[in-house]
DNA sequence: ATTCATGTTCGCAAAATTACGAATAATTCT
DNA sequence: AGAATTATTCGTAATTTTGCGAACATGAAT
């Protein structure tokens, strides 16, 4: 009857997704999970797609909150944004927890 | 040095993500979490968007594997898979597991 | 057989995404 | 100052996504 608010809450989960919403931003994530040395080269060596798209990859992360890169002039260092990476974890672990596959009354029963 | 194998979990885990890359798509998720009655319309009834539109998002969290519809005629039932809702739950979990701000090794210190 | 109620599919348009090579910063090294 | 290294930004093209109204399909009720 009344319509949805869609929440802050919900679009800032669904940019994460969004974020998280392609193999080789997955890839990137895992890789900069194993490393210390994040350095943007690191992660164009070891991907199959140009340096551009990498770039664009990592921006679109980066704008989503996930990751972050730091200046170390010739280079740049990305790694993981832990406080948001927290936010996100939380966020989704609280998505998955509250649907119904482990209630009593789901309607997938 | 040697390239990145994209793995099949890793797909599957950016299928899910896309899937959820939408404030639409979330809000679709959360409100068959809360209902047990999971029919088009009442889904419909509650967003501002027209009902193709709908009907488009629910495919997209259909071929995701996060929900299934079931036809009850004249209406359709839709609720999340709870299956692949366990699964990506996990998946989702053992990314943000693996991943660095809780190692003492982080690039991120 | 017709009508009604419910959703999906079709056809289209606008916008966003993905990808690349070339050009452009920015900083170090010679 | 000039060359080299590193990564981002620009310009472009192809594809995908998002959204709508209209048309269609399906089964129930008259």
């Amino acid at each position: 009857m009344s319509k949805i608010e869609i929440t802050p809450v919900q679009e800032r989960l669904a940019r994460f997704a969004k974020a998280m919403g392609h193999p080789t931003r997955i890839a990137i994530l895992h890789f900069l999970a194993q490393r210390n040395e994040c350095f943007f080269g690191d992660i164009h060596e070891v991907l199959p797609i140009a340096k551009a798209t990498v770039s664009q990859h990592l921006s679109e992360l980066k704008d989503a909150g996930l990751i972050q890169g730091t200046i170390e002039p010739p280079k740049v260092k990305y790694c993981i944004n832990p406080d948001n990476w927290s936010v996100a974890k939380q966020l989704f672990a609280k998505m998955f927890d509250d649907c119904c596959p482990s209630k009593k009354n789901s309607c997938c029963s």
